[in-house]
DNA sequence: AATATTGATAGGATTTTCTTATCATGCTTA
DNA sequence: TAAGCATGATAAGAAAATCCTATCAATATT
């Protein structure tokens, strides 16, 4: 079997053209860079360099041969190179799975910040439902994932992010005669609109919502938080919406934003990523950024 | 210090995402595998691969690390093979020095024939004295030479190729009246025109005119056969020419060529290269080629 | 909870590689 | 020409690296 010892002798070797010289290039005694020299001799089956008296030649095999261990040596130089430039934080790839109740809103804002703050970032996107991203997580398609919690972990690590409270978005006319705050029993199921199945904001609504009778309830399996909030602008019922949503949503429909009494209800948003990943302080400095981003977003709702 | 055992499990376990299987592929132990991509994980200061349950995933770095370690790895195979490549005879590079007094009249023969036969080779050619030839095979800036024997062979081997009978060349006009053949005391040392200082056929013309005194010899100095020719044509004086000439210098000048009696005097003409090279077989081919197409030239000249 | 997988760890055997000492050869020099 | 020198090969034993078997710890599966 080939080794880089071989090669590195040889190297050596053939810039010395002397075994006694070459040997201390490599700290090495002389039988010992002898031997391996014979060792890739015999394992190549061709003679490599000329032993006589006048000095140490290479034969044309040896010439040939040692071009190519120099390359070969100089991409192992390379290779070590590259591997020991500790990437700092947040450089190179970083695979992110965001929800899409979050994403359209975080995102716009989140990768450029990510990319003035950590230049060398090369962000990948991912937006699916909790349940996709958390397997694409666990197969290492992905790097991290932003979504409500608790999620069961399952050898992942979390870390709160923030904190996403819930409003009643309603048609903006004098139909919803409703008290500002709103307790969660006012609310009539009947009147609900949800997200198809999958989303964790459908069961979170639900849950808000439990009070009442779940017998009723009529689901458009809207698809994104956008048009949920079309079909509650054009009067089709009400929805629940989470705060970072607000500022986008209500620019785009004519909707009326109704708090809830307190306790407010919320959802947690968090970061989640393998516990085994290496990447711990990418984590640290992911989670900061999401935080950020996000008091900014919903700081400029209430704005 | 990194190693190719080491890179090469490494590229197992990259492509069996899996310890004992990768150990498998590589015909090891699994703890043995591990060993080795620990080492390798600590000499470069970065995890390459993430353990976990769902299986093992390269970190970022792994993957940069494993891109370079299969081009490396390619390239040792590229190596392994054109080095096993066994070359035939006469493949690649050849280094040939030939004398002055040789090279003009061999070479436009030999060149091409060896082409013809070995369609892999490829000629290097250096014409200089023998002193100077042998000095650069010692050196290893030739492979082989070919020149007048003997000559001594100071880590050298030799073989003999032909023989070269001397000729008289003189001009063909009615001045010269000479016996045919020669006998060697009939020739006037004082007319004896002789290459300049170095060249092997002057020192054997010297050796066969040898009975008559030195003294009055006047040289100047010819640096090529042709240029001796041509003053032996303008009847500046006479010389030896050796038979592997006589065909080339005849057409070109207008001179006689006088033959020596018995035991005519003749140069042998050797090939000679260092005794530690590897590349015997090579030397016997060229030997059998040179020979051929001498014995070419002189029957040519004949006819 | 019991069982099966999977990678890490431990201890000792095996193989590789190294060093020192010495040899053989050919060159240099007295 | 013989003694001394330089150089690469060889030998023998020490050091190291690598490997294997057995076992552990942590998870995942049943």
């Amino acid at each position: 079997m080939l080794t880089l010892r071989q090669m590195r002798y040889f190297e050596a070797l053939a810039s010395a053209r002397h075994f006694g010289k070459a040997a201390e290039l490599v700290h090495v005694s002389q039988p010992a860079l002898s031997a391996q020299i014979m060792e890739m001799e015999n394992h190549l089956g061709v003679k490599l360099v000329e032993r006589s008296r006048s000095g140490v030649f290479l034969t044309r095999k040896g010439e040939e041969v040692l071009a190519r261990t120099r390359t070969i040596l100089a991409d192992v130089d390379m290779l070590e190179q590259s591997a020991r430039a500790s990437s700092g934080t947040l450089e190179g790839r970083i695979r992110i799975g965001v929800i899409p109740t979050l994403a359209p809103y975080l995102v716009p804002r989140l990768v450029p910040h990510l990319r003035r703050v950590y230049p060398a970032i090369e962000i990948e996107l991912k937006e699916s439902v909790t349940s996709r991203l958390v397997a694409d997580l666990g197969e290492g398609l992905l790097d991290a994932v932003v979504a409500a919690l608790p999620i069961e972990t399952d050898g992942l690590s979390t870390k709160p992010l923030f904190s996403d409270r819930f409003y009643m978005a309603m048609a903006d006319d004098e139909r919803n005669i409703l008290m500002s705050p709103l307790t969660e029993d006012q609310v009539d199921v009947e009147q609900l609109l949800l997200l198809e199945e999958g989303h964790c904001l459908r069961d979170q609504a639900l849950a808000v919502c439990s009070t009442a009778g779940k017998r009723r309830l009529v689901s458009f399996g809207a698809t994104s938080m956008t048009t949920l909030l079309q079909m509650v602008a054009n009067g089709m019922g009400m929805t629940l919406i989470p705060e970072i949503a607000i500022a986008t949503e209500a620019a785009r429909n004519s909707i009326r934003i109704v708090p809830f009494a307190a306790p407010e209800p919320a959802r947690e948003i968090g970061l989640v990523w393998r516990r085994s990943s290496p990447r711990e302080r990418d984590m640290e400095a992911l989670a900061t950024a999401i935080s950020d981003c996000a008091d900014d977003i919903i700081r400029a709702a209430a704005a």
